[in-house]
DNA sequence: TATTGTTATACTCTATAACTATA
DNA sequence: TATAGTTATAGAGTATAACAATA
């Protein structure tokens, strides 16, 4: 019964934070993707779009299109990479990368605001909570993983 | 600190849920649109598409998209609407509904899971701490709606 | 005149396959 | 021969605008 609450709550608070996430992102014209990478680069500096496709867990061909985007609206640029000449380097322009700071912030902002109010004892159940649901859903997903190998191997 | 804690929490936590989701819908040939298309017509019963529309917040012109594409399927079926000659009646077939019935199934099963191993004080306080992440998510939303009303109104 | 659904067109996310230039 | 990125093509989610048939 309150497993199914639980989901449910979780279900829905996701269904409005990624409402809201993307009303702001549109508020800047800019898309979930896009931002994410620009988030790997504010993060982890430069970055070659191999390393790009690895970190966003799409294909290459598809950084191509998602630079191409964000160096037209002057995000984020290509540059030679230093040894390898068949690679570029990506990299935020300044204007990127006051754009991830002010993104950062408002972050930090919501985190904060989401959870005033509660007292310190309710904060930690609830961090406690979140944790275990997780471990408990990777568990699943691990052991989904394993019959489904199973399955393929076997007739 | 712990504010922005919570909020990666729960963002991670989507991320993993949403990625599990995703695979189950892959494994039976669905995607998240259609599969929510289903879930309207399962649980509230056959519907136009104007309706459907509404429902899931997308434009009429889409909805014909996904009903096609459920219909090629065998999942739903248009039928003349019994009063209106311009509408159509969206409705599960056979296939359909025993489908959502087993989907239905495994979210009870997902939900008990999740919080297996947990004491009842901790899901109260995980229940109670969800519920007011996502009260005070509303409110700053609605804040923000308002401050957005404002600028278009004023210069 | 307003509403229901569809044709036409376009943008974005995403993938695979084939190709070029370099290692 | 393998790797980095791009051209070509395609499916799916999404939108707007224009239009037909019916209310």
């Amino acid at each position: 019964m309150s497993g199914t609450h639980v989901l449910d709550s979780l279900l829905a608070l996701t269904q409005i934070l990624q409402a809201d996430q993307e009303r702001e992102l549109d508020r800047r014209g800019l898309t979930g993707p896009r931002t994410h990478l620009l988030w790997v680069l504010h993060h982890g500096g430069p970055a070659t779009q191999v390393q790009l496709s690895e970190a966003l867990a799409v294909t290459p061909r598809h950084i191509t299109t998602l630079v191409d985007a964000l160096d037209a609206t002057g995000l984020a640029r290509r540059k030679p990479h230093p040894t390898d000449r068949r690679a570029v380097l990506v990299h935020l322009t300044d204007r990127g990368t006051s754009l991830m700071e002010a993104m950062d912030a408002e972050h930090d902002e919501l985190g904060a605001a989401l959870v005033d109010g509660l007292d310190h004892d309710t904060v930690r159940a609830l961090i406690r909570g979140l944790d275990h649901v997780r471990a408990q859903l990777e568990g699943l997903i691990a052991e989904h993983e394993r019959a489904q190998r199973e399955r393929e191997e076997n007739p």
